[in-house]
RNA sequence: GCGGGCGUGGCGGAAUUGGUAGACGCCGGGGACUUAAAAUCCCCUGAUCCACGGAUCGUGCGGGUUCGAGUCCCGCCGCCCGCACCA
């Protein structure tokens, strides 16, 4: 009969442990690039080596190798690979915290994580893992970076850093705090320096094109990429100024141009710099606007102010002269700083025009009849151009092109496209990060490295206890010959940006050949990647430089692919509830560990005195409000961790961390194990209603996995487990207790395989098929309608399927309790819906 | 301020896209087994009323469309996320 090993609990710990080895000896997760098999690229955001895994990768790659496992199953070729972003800024910081090497704090780190991900049991193919700080990948993004000079995509330029003058270090924005460096507390300065630039606005419109091509991304993700990205169309030309100068402004309404009572330019316009040095209420001013705040809600909540400089602007076809202002709300770095101002039409305007009593007029209207119709507000919408002279009558669109058309003949000025974004500067003056391979030759200019000489490495002989770049002040490093001339010359000591490891590790992963950052025929087979997913707080940067990598590669003929993440999905957080105490003014935090939570609140286990429960937040070490995924591994055992990730919630919500929902799912693989103990071999006999129940939940769960809706999947297969428990011995039981655990395998394998073994199906069951599904049981011969009087449910009624209207209504008539309801009212309509409904209306 | 999203029991959430609201899990209550506990199993669990047959109310609030609304429309309220005063 059955296996005694059933008679005593899953021992989790054991099984875990052999099965991931046993995956490991049999190399089932290593992709195979030349297999005939429909190919799958699943993959998670590769993670920061931080030190130690936190529950959100574990949720986050929970859902990867679920999908990548259920793919296998079936019947692709998988590729689902892991590796680490190991360059950035917190080496440095431990280095210089802790006196250890960046390296040496690095790959201990990802010794530990990698260790923590093989308790978790995820189908990953380690053979293809890679580290960005290791010269062997950095070494290629070194080639590809001068294959992108080449082709004109790398350029230098002067652009300003925040420099820290004590710690005589470039700061990143992050790192500065009110105007001060976050170590030092000195006040940063501004500093220009030439930096590296990679040319992403060459590839803006194709960018901007391709977002609506990925359908499978969230909507709310390519809007982010579409604002980010920032396209305008307008006018940009110049005013005849009073003072004999010309200003050239910007704007995205032409057509509202017989509207304009005003212009205005930003604080740090040179014009108004201008004018401050010769007025010291207008330097006042200035300075008065450099004080507000940096960010969109202070700044709008702020009010409109301006300095009138007493210069007229004439208008271009009135002839009329328009004060010009420095305004608080116009951007130096958006256009050309300076705008012509129409209040009837833009809402800034308008509060601008009535705080200092200038003309509001309306130029536009819904129609001819309403040019006088007084305006409350802006109205920003379409419409027809009134009190606008020659443009009266015509569309905004026409308007649009009639004056742009005007404008250039008059040769003032142009139609113009104005993009927000910006090309991307790369150049980090810091340690850890790609050396961007170049050499400064005073006769020879910027020289490329040849690529036989690559990869330029960094140094290991560097000193953190000194502030400074280690880079700029090693003794020999940078002294190096011009690759051109030979003649004494200087490595370039920046560094990349990190974002520049992560823009193109996926096809690295897809393709690892020693002598080429990858091979385009390889990364064919595997690019685009089918499922990508992570966190929503990539959803522009890493994300937009993804593509445009992909993009530029692709420009300098390495690369077919233009898309690389055909499928995005971004997950939520883990959350947990905050545990603390006041402590004088202080709030002193508790770990979920230290607290005792019962029903009615918690207390504090060391002392017993309760704890104020907080907010339920995501998981951050200030708030003390995390667990750790080894605990809880060690606890309940890596499959009752997963099935939690995917239990509950929807997956791109926030998952609220509890102790007694883990404790559930402790139990339910205590359960399933149970439930596979009832396979009783030899039974025989069938049980259609069983049998239906399984073959439906199979569908379902194909469905819900493909959707990656695993909180439903779930809750189909806690159905099945009770539908199962229910049952007598059959044989169908027996299919229904080899299809659960095939159905369970994605999620808790480790589970899986053990009961896979006991009930002797054979082979490992991470290489199983997923169960066939008979369409035939799927469809049910019985239904149930519910019966509505006055649209209110009176009855529910099991019947045959496939009844017609009539026997339906006649049925509905029938029931004793519609018939009360009814109460001898007159019938005045009965709407049928087949197999669902009826609803009687008196 | 703008853009996007969300609002369903004590809690996390389902609901075939207009057709039986609350699947499934957690918490809680009752019971069985046990000397006892753990483990396990069974039952109950939106609110109110109840003659124990049921009845009424109920998906943030107020209207509307419909035989029928969690779902569609209009107007509010609240919460969350993103941001660039972008001319």
């Amino acid at each position: 009969m059955t296996d005694t090993r059933f008679d005593v609990r899953f021992d989790a710990g054991q099984a875990d442990t052999r099965w991931q080895q046993a995956w490991a000896e049999a190399r089932c997760f290593e992709a195979d690039s030349d297999s005939d098999k429909p190919k799958s690229y699943v993959l998670e955001m590769f993670p920061y080596p931080s030190g130690r895994i936190h529950i959100g990768h574990v949720r986050n790659y929970t859902m990867g190798d679920v999908l990548a496992r259920y793919k296998k199953m079936r019947g692709h070729e998988v590729l689902h690979p892991m590796g680490w972003d190991a360059f950035g800024m917190p080496a440095e910081n431990a280095a210089m915290e802790k006196g250890v090497h960046p390296a040496g704090w690095t790959y201990d780190n990802i010794e530990t994580m990698k260790g923590q991900l093989k308790q978790l049991g995820f189908a990953l193919d380690w053979s293809r893992e890679l580290a960005t700080c290791d010269p062997d990948y950095y070494g290629h993004e070194q080639a590809l970076f001068i294959d992108m000079y080449e082709a004109g995509l790398v350029y230098r330029r002067e652009s300003a850093v925040n420099w820290d003058p004590v710690d005589q270090t470039v700061l990143a924005n992050e790192q500065v705090v009110d105007g001060r460096g976050w170590r030092s507390g000195a006040l940063v300065e501004k500093r220009k320096l030439n930096q590296w630039f990679l040319k992403i606005t060459q590839f803006a419109q194709d960018l901007l094109d391709g977002l609506g091509t990925l359908e499978d991304w969230p909507e709310k993700v390519r809007l982010m990429q579409e604002n980010w990205i920032g396209k305008s169309t307008g006018l940009q030309f110049a005013f005849d100024l009073s003072n004999g100068e010309k200003l050239e402004v910007y704007t995205t309404r032409p057509d509202t141009i017989f509207g304009a009572s005003f212009v205005a330019v930003a604080a740090d316009h040179p014009l108004a710099q201008g004018v401050a040095s010769t007025n010291c209420d207008a330097a006042k001013f200035i300075d008065l606007c450099k004080q507000g705040g940096t960010t969109a809600a202070e700044l709008e909540t702020a009010e409109k102010l301006g300095f009138d400089t007493g210069i007229g602007a004439k208008h271009p076809f009135t002839g009329e002269y328009l004060p010009v202002y420095i305004a608080n709300f116009v951007l130096m770095d958006y256009g050309t700083g300076a705008i012509m101002a129409v209040p009837g039409h833009d809402q800034r305007d308008f509060d601008f025009a009535t705080k200092y009593g200038l003309p509001i007029t309306r130029v536009i209207a819904s129609s001819a009849d309403e040019a006088d119709a007084p305006l409350a507000e802006a109205e920003a919408g379409d419409g027809v151009c009134v009190n606008s002279d020659f443009l009266d009558g015509m569309s905004v669109a026409d308007a649009k092109t009639e004056v742009i058309s005007r404008i250039e003949a008059a040769g003032s000025g142009e139609g113009k496209t104005v993009w927000r974004l910006r090309d991307w500067g790369v150049s980090r003056q810091r340690y850890w990060g790609t050396p961007i391979p170049f050499i400064h030759c005073d006769a020879c200019g910027v020289v490329p490295v040849p690529k036989t000489q690559l990869p330029v490495t960094l140094p290991e002989d560097v000193d953190f206890s000194i502030p400074g770049n280690p880079l700029q002040r090693h003794p020999t490093w940078k002294h190096v010959e011009c690759p051109k001339c030979g003649a004494a010359a200087q490595r370039e000591t920046d560094t990349l940006d990190t974002f520049v490891n992560s823009s193109w590790y996926f096809l690295r992963f897809a393709s690892q050949p020693a002598d080429k950052p990858f091979d385009a025929e390889e990364v064919a087979k595997w690019m685009p990647v089918e499922q990508y997913i992570g966190g929503i707080e990539h959803a522009i940067l890493h994300l937009l430089y993804a593509r445009f990598w992909t993009r530029a590669l692709a420009y300098c003929g390495k690369l077919e692919v233009k898309e690389p993440f055909a499928s995005l999905f971004t997950q939520g957080m883990v959350t947990h509830e905050v545990y603390s105490r006041k402590d004088g003014a202080r709030e002193v935090y508790y770990t979920p560990g230290e607290v005792e939570r019962s029903s009615d609140g918690a207390v504090l286990k060391a002392d017993g005195q309760p704890v104020t429960i907080g907010k339920v937040i995501k998981m951050s070490k200030s708030k003390k409000n995390v667990v750790d995924p080894e605990d809880i591994i060690r606890d309940y055992g890596a499959d009752a961790v997963r099935w939690f990730m995917l239990s509950d919630s929807p997956p791109e919500r926030d998952l609220p961390w509890s102790e007694a929902g883990i404790e559930g799912c402790g139990r339910f693989v205590q359960r399933l194990w149970r439930l596979f103990g009832q396979y009783a071999e030899g039974a025989s006999g069938e049980d259609k209603a069983l049998a239906r129940k399984t073959h439906q939940t199979i569908a379902a769960v194909a469905e819900d996995v493909e959707a990656l809706a695993f909180n439903k999947a779930v809750a189909r297969i806690y159905e099945l487990a009770s539908a199962i428990d229910k049952a007598e011995a059959s044989a169908t039981r027996n299919e229904a207790i080899r299809t659960i655990l095939l159905l369970v395998a994605p999620m808790m394998p480790h589970l899986a395989e053990e009961g896979w073994e006991a009930i002797g199906s054979g082979g490992l069951v991470a290489e199983a098929a997923w169960p066939e599904v008979d369409p035939a049981l799927l469809v049910e011969d019985e239904v149930t309608i519910a019966v509505q009087h006055k649209g209110k449910l009176r009855d529910t009624l099991t019947v045959a399927k496939g009844l017609s209207k009539e026997e339906l209504e006649s049925l509905a008539l029938a029931s004793e309790k519609v018939q009360r309801s009814i109460d001898g009212a007159e019938v005045r309509k009965v709407i049928v819906v087949p197999d669902r409904l009826v609803n009687i209306v008196t």
